[in-house]
RNA sequence: CGGGGAUUGGCGCAGUUGGCUAGCGCGCGCGCUUUGGGAGCGCGAGGUCGCCGGUUCGAGUCCGGCAUCCCCGACCA
């Protein structure tokens, strides 16, 4: 893409309503566009990684054997009154509407009471389960107090997984396999090393839920961290008996600040059978469907990531998600060095290599600047000075220094 | 929802005990000079001072109410 063709335009400085890191970032880069609190609009740049995050979702959860669908953001009232969550007293976050002829409807804030109603229409057979289901969709919840920029939000993006399943074994089996996804997920975000499998309140089918927790200072959680079992508990379950039971010691944990980027629960029976959902078994007799939800915030993650891949100049996108992974500029108006760079930029696309191309006519310091704020992985510079030396101007984002390389070599390193 | 702070061109801010035509920086437009880390000079466009009401000869400034935003707390099935 050309920056000349960017919607957007970064910001020297940070706007005054914005006081979390990452919304500061997002902003001044021009990835995000503030709507209101807690709200916000994607912008090109920002639309970008925000696929690219969902796309890597998307490959481990298919790769579990996950469905993709879109669920309605418009739901009915009547299969939450049988859950008993339809009253504001016991779900308080609702966004609800009207219908013109007075029916009351609720905007989409989790969709299990949805998607077991919908599996009445599928599901009727042993053979016809399991099932994992699975969408990537806008989540609207009514935050008292939305706040820390992309962290929490009134309305945002969330993949939401569903299983149901026949025996707890089938469940529990599944669950397993859910969080090494999740796993590898954080893993090709870049976060693996300091997100944790942390142990968290359960609810009514199972004693804990498990969180993925991942280390920041702008974390609202605090765990308890094991490196040696990497594993963690959140401080809402922290006690001697539950450190007892979990084989932990105290004194070989240590506290931190964390946000959590994925909750897995067991959902046990409660909502398929609350909404009057079975299956019947290979002896034809009537059976509860076993349910479990997995989450995974896709919009806070791009707010975490632009939070922890920074320093003082900008952003620095890991390569798994960057809107572009190289910036390429060109300094100077002349012809010669303007078709260098232009066959430069058409090569690279051609050989798939994603370039946000600098097509400005403005100083070189202000694309160094916008280079670093937008925090692309790869920085290249075609100027008439570097083609005096041989070629064109490498260098990492995250590197001080940079170095002078023929365009094949280029090619080679970028490949 | 409790507490604290804020609201003045697109952005960041100043504006004294109420007093002339509401300023500054960034950004934007034009011109000239520049051209390797957000350039310099000049000219210029752009504001019913969040909204409603009140006090006053006169309100950005004082008073009341409301809205919005940020932070702390509570909340987060």
């Amino acid at each position: 893409m050309r920056y000349s063709q960017l919607f957007t335009k970064t910001i020297k400085e940070a706007p005054a309503d914005e006081t979390a890191k990452n919304a500061q970032l997002l902003i001044r880069a021009g990835y995000i566009h503030k709507e209101m609190a807690g709200v916000y609009s994607y912008l090109p740049l920002g639309k970008i990684v925000l696929d690219n995050i969902a796309q890597i979702v998307r490959e481990e959860i298919n790769a579990i054997g996950g469905s993709e669908v879109e669920l309605s953001i418009l739901q009915p009232k009547d299969i939450w009154e049988k859950t008993d969550r339809w009253d504001d007293e016991k779900v308080d976050n609702w966004f609800k509407s009207t219908l013109k002829n007075g029916t009351e409807v609720g905007i989409s804030l989790t969709n299990e009471e949805q998607l077991a109603n919908a599996l009445r229409s599928f599901i009727s057979s042993y053979q016809d389960l399991p099932v994992y289901i699975y969408q990537i969709q806008k989540k609207f919840r009514n935050e008292l107090r939305a706040k820390s920029g992309l962290m929490r939000g009134r309305e945002f993006l969330m993949k939401d997984l569903y299983s149901f399943s026949r025996s707890q074994k089938e469940h529990d089996e599944f669950y397993e396999k859910a969080a090494t996804a999740y796993k590898k997920i954080y893993g090709r975000l870049g976060i693996g090393d300091i997100t944790y499998r942390t142990y968290a309140s359960g609810g009514i089918f199972s004693k804990y839920s498990d969180e993925f927790q991942t280390l920041s200072d702008v974390g609202e959680d605090t765990i308890y961290i094991d490196e040696r079992k990497k594993i963690a508990v959140n401080k809402e379950v922290f006690n001697d008996e539950v450190l007892r039971e979990l084989g932990l010691k105290k004194d070989e944990l240590v506290e931190k600040p964390a946000v959590e980027v994925g909750n897995i629960f067991s959902l046990g029976t409660k909502y398929a059978d609350a909404l009057d959902v079975h299956y019947m078994d290979e002896k034809g007799s009537r059976n509860s469907i076993i349910m479990g939800s997995y989450g995974f915030g896709i919009s806070r993650m791009m707010g975490l990531l632009a939070e922890h891949f920074a320093d003082e100049n900008g952003i620095i996108w890991p390569e798994s998600i960057a809107p572009f992974k190289v910036y390429l500029a060109v300094f100077g108006a002349d012809n010669t060095v303007l078709k260098q760079a232009e066959k430069l930029y058409e090569d690279l696309q051609k050989s798939g290599v994603e370039v946000l191309f600098d097509d400005r006519d403005v100083r070189p310091g202000e694309k160094f600047a916008d280079a670093d704020l937008i925090g692309c992985p790869h920085r290249v510079v075609v100027s008439e000075k570097s083609l005096k030396v041989g070629g064109v101007e490498y260098k990492k984002r995250d590197f001080d220094k940079s170095q002078i390389m023929k365009t094949d070599e280029l090619h080679k390193q970028l490949a």
